[in-house]
DNA sequence: GATATATTTGAACAAGTGTTCAACAATCAA
DNA sequence: TTGATTGTTGAACACTTGTTCAAATATATC
């Protein structure tokens, strides 16, 4: 990816509304923020990791007893689980040799209801 | 040995509290709707198709303008393009050998903005 | 101590994704 | 007609992702 076959690419496109496109701009965010924005979309682009969100809502849950509600293995779920980790979705506490899982705060099954919202008015 | 590992399956995992399984269980959504949620998804999680979309926030643009927004080749920005009318996030009008795009509906960009404003609260 | 249980992790692999380049179709203009 | 412009498409490629299997860690039990 040279820029410079990027910019010769776009500069020689000569059909443009500027100040339509200077308008465009502003509505962007900066690229740190669209970072975070779209890991956190990704996240939720995975079957398996929005169905334990899910299952999370209301109580909290152990890898084994995510694995039962999902119907995988306990490796795929504490994989997914990891991520959800790592994007502070998820939580947990230890009680011995078991893990508890549960939601870091309930926004993002908030975000996945309206999301399930949109796609049912649609069709 | 072997045969203990191998079925070292979700139906010989003994942690379970079933109540617990069967109550989360009922909050995950058929296979179905989930597809359609997390395909989605899937199209918020790279930042040139949001970009895109919040270009488009406000009127629409031909691809060349688009590509200028984002200061990517038409190439690139036609293939995003495909992925979103896939999806009936953006419709199109030709006019000439020019191609105006457009938001489908407003839902898709308050769902990003739902997103961003999650984002913003949290750190 | 040894052994079973609960979970995590790493490597390997297949499948999927985004970008680039080149070729293409369609329209416009001379 | 010819040639330029706007946009779409397909193939190739590198890169990423999710799953599986095996090994490792850590805690409980005997």
């Amino acid at each position: 990816m040279t820029d410079k076959k990027q910019v010769k690419d776009v500069c020689t496109i000569r059909c443009t509304d500027r100040a339509r496109v200077r308008r465009a701009k502003k509505l962007i965010y900066n690229e740190g923020k669209l970072n975070l924005l779209t890991e956190m979309f990704a996240a939720l682009s995975d079957n398996s990791r929005v169905k334990i969100l899910l299952a999370l809502k209301e109580e909290e849950l152990c890898v084994c007893d995510i694995a039962h509600v999902l119907g995988a293995s306990i490796s795929r779920v504490s994989h997914q689980l990891r991520i959800l980790r790592g994007l502070r979705m998820v939580k947990y506490r230890n009680e011995g040799r078991m893990a508890y899982y549960s939601l870091f705060d309930k926004h993002i099954v908030e975000l996945i209801e309206r999301g399930r919202r949109h796609i049912e008015e649609e069709r």
